[in-house]
DNA sequence: AATTGTGAATTCCTTCACAGCC
DNA sequence: GGCTGTGAAGGAATTCACAATT
């Protein structure tokens, strides 16, 4: 069907689009061009272009493109069209934190399941009434409840086993938030949120910005 | 001094190298060459050499790199031989998460405050004893104790105007969680972890998915 | 007249391949 | 011999600039 692979960057960018849209939407605006688009943002026009121009043509010469109907192609390409379900395995801060996300709000992400190792916690629920399961009973209950994401959200220390457990029940898209680097097999979809990492480049911003201020 | 761009990639490989490092270090190895510590992540050797070689020789030519030197010297680019006071603003779970942050353990990552606007959080200290104050005594709190990193662990809606706050008061490196962009002035570091995006990029690879398992 | 869609140019990043050194 | 440091090559992503279209 569609053979042309998609960089990471560019999907990720329709993500940030599709939000702008759904603002405008809210806002009352139909049409919209490239060039307004890409002012909201720091990006440059012909970035919009191409990213859409890849998922066919959805504007129109001389005209722009129809808010509306790019907001539900960008849903379609990106699958936010269709129900997910996910399941947090870790019923920590972390994990409470992610269950009451913002961003879920009025979308198809629907969290349907923690999963926590410690008895005081099993068997309750969040203040939504989101279900707290033992971690023992994972397998089973991510088929049973149809769970498709999984947010690892456990220490890194078992992380990897856990993480194994998932890929073998046939689970394909993962967040990970434990600070490390996973080997997971083809077709499984892992993305890290390393917050070392974030943390490490901000307190490298702050010497290279104490330099410059020296040199003037 | 040093006049040459050092780009983002390059810093937030660093951060992942010197992780690596660590764990050697713990497990009692000495030396490495940059083959080796290339197959550890999927990463090309040039590359590692290259990242390296932009701060100075840190390698014995036919030998390899000392590991106690080498994370040393990462540790003072990365700017992380100097403490750090963090302050986080928005005392729900997902500052508690930040808090409770693992990777700060044995770091001169220093949490030293939360900022909360409601009367039932504030006076009261987190399980570790951090303070949570109010967020109205934002401005003084930053100065008095020292805080140079902010984390924004507030809700969308309000997070533009903590923002604003926290730069006026001369703050220059920000962790932002709300799915949302900004502007920030010259000279201040704004990282956005956006979960919004990163979950539109799970579900779109589980529509790749889908695809690649019809075509087959 | 205005704006898209896109080949060409540019910039940025990664990998290759080897000279230089231990 | 083995490994670093690096110029050159290759590849990827971005931006330019304009022909095509309404």
């Amino acid at each position: 069907m569609k053979a042309e692979k998609i960089s990471e960057l560019t999907i990720d960018r329709l993500s940030v689009y599709l939000r702008c849209l759904d603002f405008l939407i809210n806002n009352g605006v139909k049409q919209i061009s490239s060039q307004e688009l890409a002012s909201q943002f720091n990006l440059n026009s012909a970035q919009i272009r191409k990213d859409l121009a890849q998922f066919g043509e959805f504007g129109v010469r001389g005209v722009g493109y129809s808010v509306g109907k790019l907001r539900d192609c960008l849903r379609h390409i990106l699958g936010l069209d269709r129900p997910h379900k996910i399941g947090i395995i870790g019923a920590g801060n972390l994990g409470m934190a992610i269950a009451e996300y913002e961003g879920f709000f009025g979308t198809n992400y629907n969290v349907v399941a923690l999963f926590d190792i410690d008895p005081a916690k099993v068997n309750r629920t969040t203040k939504r009434g989101i279900p707290i399961l033992d971690v023992k009973r994972l397998a089973e209950e991510i088929q049973r409840l149809g769970i498709n994401i999984i947010v690892l959200g456990v220490p890194a220390s078992v992380a990897q086993s856990v993480l194994d457990q998932v890929v073998a029940v046939g689970i394909k898209a993962i967040l990970n938030f434990a600070p490390m680097q996973f080997y997971v097999p083809e077709g499984v979809t892992l993305k890290t949120v390393d917050l070392t990492v974030s943390f490490d480049s901000l307190s490298h911003s702050l010497v290279v910005n104490e330099l410059e201020v020296e040199i003037k």
